[in-house]
DNA sequence: TTGACATATGTAGATTATCTATATATTATA
DNA sequence: TATAATATATAGATAATCTACATATGTCAA
């Protein structure tokens, strides 16, 4: 067994650390971020995304700051840390071995490259 | 929003479909295809599949039928129905597009091809 | 022959990720 | 001045999977 079941729906944690191995964001910002990348697949809600942060900060993957922008709005950015980027490559390993036994099952390499 | 988000938690509906569509089986096999098809990726587990496959045979896209085998075992098997083989294909679209979605995130095709 | 393990199906309850709904507050726009 | 967008947050509901348990037969080794 090597596959991570929590793989299965927890592709969310994987893909906010990756967000966020490229530069620190704010949430309202990784929502939209994460639209963009994916061409409108992903619309992560807020009410996913805020208590995701909060547990992958008090897991020690992210620390947070406040910070105000230039209209006087505050907005608490994330920033990635050792951790999280270990656990980031470790998330993307499963991720890629989860889609080969996906696609074996599918029907090996024929329906990957069809 | 195309991405079905049972599609995060669901592939296990897509993969059963897709064993019944090359054959019958019972469910104890299905477990055992599985784990030789995804090379031991996947362990689906008895308790998971039994209420799922009698799931899906009320939404009709299953149906069962009892066999007896040579050593006077009975087994369950299955079989896929018009409307299951219609929503496998659709599930497999689906499951298309979220990969495809995740591996933009990830890095574009520079990861997927990598 | 008996004990252990594999085969075979099944249900109940727990866990966990995500969602919807709601709350609050500020800024921009019509 | 009302409405929408921005921004963060929590509570409760939903759904998929898991663990644990139950039951029964077949096979094989001690």
């Amino acid at each position: 067994m090597a596959i991570d079941k929590s793989l299965l729906t927890g592709s969310t944690t994987m893909l906010i650390l990756k967000l966020l191995d490229e530069t620190n964001m704010y949430g309202y910002q990784m929502i939209e971020e994460l639209r963009k990348k994916s061409n409108n697949a992903f619309e992560l809600k807020a009410g996913t995304l805020y208590p995701l942060l909060h547990t992958l900060e008090q897991r020690n993957m992210l620390t947070s700051y406040e910070e105000t922008a230039d209209n006087a709005r505050v907005r608490k950015y994330y920033s990635i840390t050792k951790n999280g980027r270990k656990h980031l490559k470790e998330k993307k390993e499963e991720w890629k071995a989860y889609t080969a036994a996906v696609n074996d099952v599918l029907g090996g390499a024929s329906f990957a490259t069809a």
